[in-house]
DNA sequence: GTCGGGTTCCGCCAAG
DNA sequence: CGCTTGGCGGAACCCG
């Protein structure tokens, strides 16, 4: 008779069939009917399987993900408009759009744009008189920068020397893990992801890290990390790991050297200085950290290198 | 896997 | 002028 062990991997291949395809469709309009064929359940059993696998209903899901998506979008480009977000993330009216974003985040979309924006003109002001004072950097008092986002090594070169690059669809396996970023990714890595590339032999291939969400607007306990590493077409996964297509096309490149508490940090300075400067806008691809191949001792002494890739689309 | 009913929330119109 | 809020009918969702 059916292996258990089968039958919850097959579940989970549904549902990440299934989440999948919303974060890809975003904007188009995604009803239960729609997804429940996608997973190859019926309707009604479907939302039962998907709100106890997800720990939410599917309509809850779907709607916070294009909250979300939205306000990484009027964080990262201040100029624009309101309604061409609701619609870019599948709103089909900016009206329900702004009830449902003051309903989720406490402030109506222009005011949550608005208020990044101040906060981060702010910071850039603060960042041109910190360099001023390099010459004197005991002047800066402590405190000063009072944010997370200012507590860069001085170990850690991050330039943000940016350039476009088209980067191939890559078939790539990975392992997932859903809970606060930080120090717990690090963790998984050794832990689990390692030990699986080197049992399936992949430890030479390109490896990726993916971060699916903004930890400052997803709550940690949701934040999704895929461990990935290249395979070929024909690469069945074994054990917990899933197969998918990382999405080719436009990516804003940055080559990251760093201690891995500055990680966190180099993507928030992406995401809201060079990418509202840039002329680019954000596109709902995955964003990744890609890596040439494991390196036994990659984390010795805390510093390691990999390019910060961001999917990008002309604005 | 299916059905039905209560409820929420979307989408349109209108005004602040 | 674009965005937000309020009212309202109806569709979609949620759950027993």
């Amino acid at each position: 008779m059916p292996n258990p062990q089968r039958g919850i991997q097959e579940y989970a291949k549904r549902m990440n069939a299934v989440v999948n395809h919303i974060d890809l469709h975003l904007a188009e309009a995604l009803d239960l009917d729609k997804l429940s064929r996608i997973a190859h359940f019926s309707p009604y059993h479907f939302h039962r399987l998907f709100a106890a696998w997800m720990g939410e209903t599917l309509g809850e899901y779907l709607r916070r993900r294009r909250l979300e998506q939205a306000a990484i979008m009027l964080a990262g480009q201040s100029r624009l408009a309101v309604l061409d977000v609701a619609l870019a993330v599948g709103f089909a009216s900016g009206e329900a759009f702004a009830r449902a974003f003051k309903a989720h985040f406490g402030c109506a979309p222009r005011d949550w744009q608005s208020g990044h924006d101040a906060r981060w003109r702010n910071y850039l002001q603060l960042r041109q008189k910190l360099f001023a004072q390099v010459s004197n950097p005991d002047q800066v008092r402590p405190g000063e920068f009072s944010d997370h986002v200012d507590s860069f090594n001085p170990e850690t070169e991050f330039k943000m020397d940016v350039t476009i690059q088209h980067l191939p669809a890559t078939k790539i396996a990975f392992l997932r893990k859903v809970g606060p970023y930080g120090p717990a990714i690090a963790e998984f890595w050794q832990q689990t992801f390692v030990p699986w590339i080197k049992e399936n032999q992949l430890q030479y291939q390109p490896i990726f890290g993916i971060g699916h969400d903004d930890p400052s607007i997803t709550p940690p306990e949701k934040c999704r990390y895929d461990a990935a590493v290249a395979v070929p077409d024909d690469f069945v996964a074994t054990g917990q790991a899933m197969t998918a297509t990382l999405p080719g096309g436009k990516y804003a490149v940055c080559h990251f050297k760093g201690g891995v508490q500055d990680i966190g940090p180099a993507w928030m300075k992406m995401f809201r200085v060079w990418l509202p400067e840039s002329g680019m806008q954000y596109d709902t691809r995955p964003c990744f950290e890609a890596y040439p191949a494991w390196i036994d001792d990659k984390s010795s002494g805390g510093i390691f290198e990999c390019d910060i890739c961001i999917s990008v689309k002309p604005l």
